[in-house]
DNA sequence: GGGATTTATACCCGATAGGGTATAATCATC
DNA sequence: GATGATTATACCCTATCGGGTATAAATCCC
């Protein structure tokens, strides 16, 4: 997991949602959240947020090396 | 610094730099620099990225309370 | 393998992010 | 306080993000 998109997809599955499921209880559109897991790079930060907390995460600075920090 | 715009903020400052010479280092335009450091929601990750990177720093997922962790 | 579900890809379109710029406000130095 | 530099705010305009949707591809389960 060494992408905010793998991140995404792995915490996903773990809890057991569609990306139909999460994208509508996250309030985002589907056709985003699958952006999101591709890692398009042109993602507004917010939308992302508003996924990302349902994870207990969000969107911080990190260093070049690390991808996930928690 | 509790935000992505404190931290580019003060960065910036250490680097002893104005906002039109990160701006045109890192490549993106003075009004994002000056949304950036004003911490608006709405930003590009990619565009963040950018400046994040003259730091050797990124965007990436940490968990709720932190904001920065490097 | 076949049918159903989930995911990936492609399109249209409205809303807005971001570049550029101009002006006002703030700050620094004298 | 005045002058110059830096930053903040406000506007115009183009490019594109994101919602919605339709279809194709992949995955799952029997």
């Amino acid at each position: 997991m060494n992408s905010c998109g793998k991140y995404v997809k792995e915490m996903r599955k773990q809890y057991s949602l569609t990306q139909e499921q999460l994208a509508a209880k996250a309030g985002v559109g589907l056709r985003f959240l699958r952006e999101l897991e591709a890692d398009k790079p042109t993602l507004r930060m917010d939308k992302v947020n508003m996924v990302l907390e349902m994870f207990g995460t969000k969107l911080g600075v990190v260093s070049k090396e690390k991808q996930i920090e928690l």
